[in-house]
DNA sequence: CATTAAATTTTACTCGAGTAAAATTTTATG
DNA sequence: CATAAAATTTTACTCGAGTAAAATTTAATG
C-alpha cells in the first residue's frame, strides 16, 4: 500500500512502468493500447490516486471533449426534462456536459455560446430562445463550430434542427377534439417568443380548414416566460368578458393551459368532458405537471428520449464526419396524443 | 483596421505594446494595473481579438475562479429557481459558476464533486441530496475544499449552512391554521430524503402541542423525488379509506400539496377556506406554481434571493479568509406566510 | 521459427500562460 | 526638482500534458 500522491503523468509513468506517451494514449482512448498494457494501467489506477489535470489535457487540443448545451431556461421543466436526458446522454458517449441556460435572453444566450467557445468545445447543442435570439451573431459564432439546434429553429443557424412535428401533432389534436365535440378556438400569446408557436399557430389554422371549420385565435398579450401568468390573465379576461365562441380551447402549450385552467377554476367553470363541464381545454408538450392539474390536462407529449438522442447523435455524426460544412436534414418526432380529463 | 488574428498573450503583448506579465495581471484583476495602461490594454482589445487561453490560465492555478454549483435535481422548480438567481450572482462576484444536478443519486452527487475537483474551483455550494447522500465520502471530499452547504444541511460536511428556518415557518403556518379553523394534521413521507422534513415534522408537532393540539401525522410511502405523484397517491387512498380525522391537511411541502389538491379535485372535494368547501389544505415552499393549482395554494415562501446571496456571500468569505477551517455560524431564514385559496 | 505488423518506448519539442526577481520607468510627494 | 514609492518591463523558469519521429519490443501469422 505505497499510497504515494502522485502528482503528473510523468510520475504515474514511473510509477506504474508504463511511458508517458502510451498513458496519454490510454487516457484518451483506453482500447487504444494493448490489453495487457490496459490492464497494468488500470492496477495502477486502483494503487495509486491520479487523474490527468483537465487544463493541461485541453490547452494543446484543438477540440476537447466538451458539448455545450445550451436552453433558453432551465425553470421550464420541459427544458430541465430534456436537458437532463440530454447531458446522461453526451456522458454515455465518452463526452462531457456543460450546461448552460439563456434565462437573461439574447444577450446572455450569445454569451453562453462566447463564454463556451473558449472552453473549445467539440460542438454545441443549442434550443435557442427564438424570436428573441440574435440570429446574425448566432450564425456567426456557429460557423465552424458543429452546431445542432433542437427545440426551436433558426434559419442559417447550425447545421442540423431537431424537433416535433407541430404539424402532425397539433393536427391529432385538432381531430380529437373535432370529433369528441366543439371545434376548439386556439389560445396563445400575440407575439410569441417560440418559434413552435407559429407552427402550432398554422397547423392548427390548416387542420380546421381540412375539416372544414372555421379557424379562431385567441391571441393573449405577453413577452416573457412567465407563459403560467400570460395563461391566467388571459384566460380571465376571456371568461369575465364572456368572449368564449365555443366550449373547446386548445392552448399552444402546456404552460398556458395550466394558466387557463386556474383562471376557470377561480371563475367557476367546470372543465372536462363529462356531463356538467362548461369548458374542454387541451394542451401540448405533457407538461410533468399535466398530470396533476385539476382537472387533468390533455395533451400531446413528446418523447423527450427521443428527441435527445437524435440530437446527440446528429452532433456527434457532424463532429466526427469533420467534414466542414456537412448538413444533416432536419429530423421531426410526431407527438403522442394523452387523453386525460380536461378534454 | 489591422484585423490580424492574435494566439497568444505573446502576440497580444507585441501588439498592444505592453508586457506579458503586466497583461497578465490585467486579465486577473483589471485594477490592478494603472489607469493608463488599462485604457491602452482595453484599446487594442477593440482593435484586435484576443481571449486568454481558459486552460492556459488555470493549468497552473491551485485555485481557480471556478464556483461548483450541486443541486440535487433540476427538475424540481425550486432547485432550477435558485440556481439561476445564485448563478448570476455568482458572475456579478466575478467567479465562474458550474452548475451541476445530482438527479442520478448519491453515487453521481459524489461523481459531480469529483468532477469538479478535476477542475480545481476555488469553493461549492453544494445542495446535498440529503439522507440518501453519501455522507462520510462527501466529508472527505470536502476537506480543503470551501463548502457551503444550502437548503440541506450534512454534519459534519462543509463549513457553513443556508437554509430555512422551518421551525419558524411550519409554527407560522400551524398557528394561522388553527386560528382559521380546525388543528391541521401534516401530511408527509414516511422516509424523507430531505432532512428539512424532519425539520418540518418536528416542528409541526412542537407547534400543535405549543397550541394544546394532539399532532397527527400522516405518513405516505413513496422514495424517490416524484413529490406530486407520491402525493396524489397518498392522497387518494386516504380519501377512498376516509381516513381524515380534520378538515385541515399541512402538506410538508407543495409538490406533495399540489399532488394533494389533484386528488381531491378527482374525488370531488372541495378544497378552500370558504363556506362548503370540504377540506383545508396547505404547503410549504412558495412553488412558481403553487399560484396555479386548482384551488390557489395557501404555502410559506422563502426567499430566493436571500438565500442565494448569504450562500454565495459565506461562501466568499471561506474562500478569501483562506483560513484552513474557518466554520461559519448557520444562516436561516425565516419564510413568509402566503396566503391563498386553499387554507 | 522467421517475418511482419502492431504496440510501446525514447527522445525531444510544443502549447499558453503564471510568476518570481531584478532592472527600469513612471508617478506622487514634499 | 529630488526622492521615494509604485508600476512596469525584462528575463527566465515552471506547469502538465499532447504529439511527432525514430528505435525497440511484442504479438500475430503462416
Amino acid at each position: 500500500m505505497t499510497t504515494k500522491t502522485i502528482k503528473n503523468m510523468e510520475e504515474f509513468a514511473s510509477a506504474s512502468g508504463i511511458s508517458r506517451p502510451t498513458l496519454s494514449k490510454y487516457f484518451n482512448d483506453p482500447l487504444s493500447v494493448r490489453a495487457s498494457t490496459k490492464a497494468t494501467i488500470e492496477g495502477a489506477l486502483e494503487k495509486y490516486e491520479y487523474h490527468p489535470n483537465i487544463y493541461a489535457i485541453n490547452q494543446n487540443r484543438v477540440k476537447t471533449k466538451n458539448i455545450g448545451l445550451v436552453v433558453p431556461n432551465l425553470t421550464d421543466p420541459f427544458f430541465a426534462g430534456i436537458a437532463r436526458v440530454i447531458e446522461s446522454i453526451i456522458i454515455e458517449r465518452g463526452y462531457n456536459p456543460l450546461l448552460m441556460s439563456s434565462h437573461g435572453g439574447p444577450d446572455s444566450e450569445i454569451e453562453n455560446i462566447l463564454n463556451l467557445k473558449l472552453l473549445k468545445p467539440a460542438g454545441v447543442l443549442l434550443a435557442p430562445l427564438g424570436r428573441a435570439s440574435n440570429r446574425d451573431n448566432l450564425a456567426k459564432l456557429a460557423e465552424g463550430l458543429p452546431t445542432v439546434l433542437f427545440d426551436a429553429k433558426l434559419e442559417d443557424v447550425g447545421s442540423a434542427f431537431i424537433g416535433s412535428d407541430n404539424q402532425k401533432s397539433v393536427a391529432l389534436m385538432v381531430e380529437y377534439l373535432c370529433r369528441s365535440g366543439e371545434p376548439p378556438i386556439f389560445f396563445e400569446m400575440k407575439n410569441p417568443i417560440n418559434p413552435n408557436a407559429y407552427k402550432r399557430r398554422s397547423a392548427y389554422i390548416e387542420a380546421m380548414e381540412n375539416l372544414g371549420h372555421k379557424p379562431h385565435l385567441v391571441q393573449v398579450e405577453g413577452e416573457n416566460w412567465d407563459f403560467e401568468k400570460i395563461g391566467f390573465e388571459g384566460a380571465s379576461k376571456l371568461i369575465m368578458n364572456n368572449d368564449l365562441p365555443t366550449n373547446t380551447v386548445l392552448c399552444s402549450n402546456d404552460r398556458l393551459g395550466i394558466g387557463f385552467l386556474a383562471a376557470a377554476f377561480q371563475n367557476r367553470l367546470k372543465v372536462g368532458h363529462s356531463a356538467g363541464c362548461h369548458l374542454r381545454v387541451a394542451g401540448h408538450d405533457d407538461h410533468p405537471f399535466a398530470k396533476y392539474t385539476c382537472p387533468s390536462l390533455t395533451t400531446v407529449s413528446q418523447d423527450y428520449e427521443e428527441i435527445a438522442e437524435a440530437s446527440v447523435n446528429s452532433l456527434l455524426e457532424i463532429i466526427d464526419s469533420s467534414e466542414k460544412n456537412e448538413t444533416v436534414a432536419d429530423n421531426l418526432f410526431s407527438g403522442r396524443l394523452v387523453l386525460r380529463d380536461s378534454a
